[in-house]
DNA sequence: TTTCGTGCAAACCATTTGCAGCAGC
DNA sequence: GCTGCTGCAAATGGTTTGCACGAAA
């Protein structure tokens, strides 16, 4: 366990939460996760009983939706009928690209679009960021060719 | 009908699809409804049966699905069970913030992120852009107040 | 006349939920 | 011990699909 999340369990314990394995181990495979990748709640159940890590899809679902909204994790939407997680880390965020055509994903990172959130927050009664996403939506370069 | 898009049919036509009542009147629809009002589909349904458009569900979401490839609306996702539509007019674009806490939903619009998707795309291999959404997610001042 | 599009009802499938037992703290 | 969390299985509900009929072109 190279993550130290200790502090931040003290701070669900003090507010009543429980830090039970399945949270925990879930969390730690986030941090594991190799930058960049979102899976969806199914590849996450696969993985994690690879990994012989033992969740209920129900759980799952329950601990992705407390992640979420503990702000652990981001929940990406890709315009397919699942959702997709990844860890939130807002100053090192990434953004999408997305072929209408092919469903490719484009991934991109920019470091003006953090205080561009910041401003329009700012500008939007003081809104506390937790999160942004930017996609961009249209046609890649090889269904250009194409049509 | 206030809309011309006889123009943008025709294209359609050359292509192989049929200008359907259905499809007709679900793109006035949209083009009558008030600036930066996105529906979901079933209060789509609602809306258009009264107004004595007859469409069935099924109908309905296939023709939302052709109406977003064939970049006429957009596709919105708030992070609820069902999707949201809107007429597509990328130039004058508006895009959210969204409560975490209280599920309010914020709009705001900017000139300079039109430019700056643009940039972006030009810079991923020339994609062409069909449409973009900024979303922040984070806390409202109310709910601010409240914790 | 040739397909493509529609309506209906059934199917799908990601996600949610009721409930009983289990386990943080 | 109290109460929140989990697993199971069933339910939910937005969306999709098979099929036969209807209608654009």
């Amino acid at each position: 366990m190279l993550t130290n999340n200790s502090a931040k369990f003290d701070k669900l314990r003090e507010e009543g939460y429980r830090i039970t394995p399945q949270r925990k181990q879930l969390l730690e495979f986030f941090y594991e996760l190799p930058e960049g990748e979102h899976l969806s709640a199914e590849e996450l159940h696969n993985k994690l009983t690879e990994k012989e890590i033992k969740i209920s899809l129900a759980t799952l679902y329950r601990s992705l939706k407390f992640l979420v909204k503990k702000g652990f994790i981001r929940e990406l939407d890709f315009g397919e009928d699942h959702k997709h997680y990844e860890l939130s880390s807002p100053k090192k965020q990434h953004h999408h690209l997305l072929c209408n055509t092919c469903g490719l994903t484009i991934e991109f990172k920019d470091k003006n679009l953090y205080g561009y959130a910041v401003k329009i927050a700012k500008e939007q009664n003081n809104f506390e960021i937790k999160d942004y996403q930017f996609k961009i939506f249209g046609i890649c370069k090889n269904c250009q060719k194409e049509s």
